[in-house]
DNA sequence: ACTATATTTCACTATAGGGTGATATAATTC
DNA sequence: GAATTATATCACCCTATAGTGAAATATAGT
């Protein structure tokens, strides 16, 4: 066999990410760590000193996380004029699509709520920032602060989503109605049903600040 | 000591809850469980077989979810007439007041989402049918099914402040920039933001369905 | 080719958890 | 009060997981 140290804990590292989207957190251990690598697993501690820190150079490097760009890229720079409503109610769509996008995190959120982990706070830490970050942006691009009620009902319909998104991770479970278990159909129409939802919710806002 | 069967099972009933609230459904084990009772953990499969039949014991008999009645008492009784936003912002209060009041199903909850277990099952089932009921009762109550804007709206809240709720379970954890590990005024608090964001958004449908 | 070193594996320890069979002891029956 | 039975404890098995030290082996320098 090859030896070179540098690819072996490359491929523990990379092997943290498969063993995370595949087991979950609760599956996430030394032994499948390294089973998924194919080396032995005493090259973990000799390596990395324990766990923990394989994990954390794992969390440190993944794209765990949205960024406030992410959700924002390309709003500031459309000639149309958008309104808030339609602003929130596509954050809240992309929202939805990050979370799709990164199993991993899906997993890691999936773990917060029950065990601490160097992953949850990693991801926590990053997820702090970058909402800073997004309620920040949002400022610049209205010109003013959020007000009380748009920024709870954006954080409500984020953890509604975030909830719905780890509710349908193990499959079987219905959200709103949906079983999210049976692929690509159930996750557009959860999507619909987010819209409306949320449409409904920032028109009546936009109505109150601004009536026509 | 005394021996008595019938008081030993309830004790090993009862301790299931203490340490479910006490370490949450991570920490729910057989030696646990029976060192809580006092009692040798060989009587638990002496007594129910294995572990889970104790568990199904205790969830069948246990106060674990709310009930239809609960988040509506009184409401039909009112002179008063109420109008649907009051209706839902007060449902979605008792919601919240109701996983307040129930350490064990928020324990339960917290474990949903990342194992599966007698209990989740048992708690996942109460809730499906009382939440169908729920929503029974209000089309009664309204005289007419709600609109899927209602329904969507509804039980985005009801998520979001599931979701808030395991959060602030770890403590540590801001949610909605406010830390609940710190006491009755952190709860005060997000009963207050929930239900200006909630008003928020039925007042919004309310306007759309029947515009003043 | 030989040696030194870095890389890797193997066999092991220790702890925790679900579960079981033999044994001890309190309560009941005769 | 002795024998029987129900109740409870003890010592154990088995599996999984974090972690370790000694031995094996590939690679680099000479």
């Amino acid at each position: 066999m090859v030896r070179n140290r540098q690819l072996t804990e490359q491929k523990l590292v990379e092997a943290v990410g498969v063993v995370l989207e595949a087991e979950g957190l609760g599956g996430l251990n030394a032994s499948a760590i390294a089973a998924r690598a194919g080396v032995d697993k005493a090259l973990i501690y000799k390596y990395f000193g324990n766990l923990e820190t394989l994990l954390r150079r794992y969390g440190e490097g993944a794209d765990l996380w949205w960024t406030a760009e992410e959700l924002l890229e390309g709003v500031a720079e459309t000639g149309i004029k958008l309104n808030r409503s339609i602003i929130f109610s596509l954050v809240l769509v992309r929202f939805l699509k990050s979370l799709r996008r990164r199993p991993a995190a899906r997993a890691i959120l999936a773990g917060e709520v029950i065990q601490n982990n160097v992953l949850v706070d990693i991801l926590a830490a990053k997820r702090e920032r970058e909402t800073k970050r997004l309620f920040g942006a949002l400022t610049t691009l209205f010109g003013g602060p959020l007000s009380a009620d748009e920024i709870v009902g954006l954080t409500s319909y984020m953890h509604a989503i975030t909830y719905a998104t780890l509710l349908g991770r193990g499959g079987g479970r219905t959200v709103f109605g949906i079983d999210l278990g049976t692929g690509e159909l159930a996750w557009a129409k959860l999507e619909a049903a987010i819209m409306t939802g949320a449409k409904a919710q920032f028109t009546g806002w936009r109505t109150k600040s601004a009536p026509a």
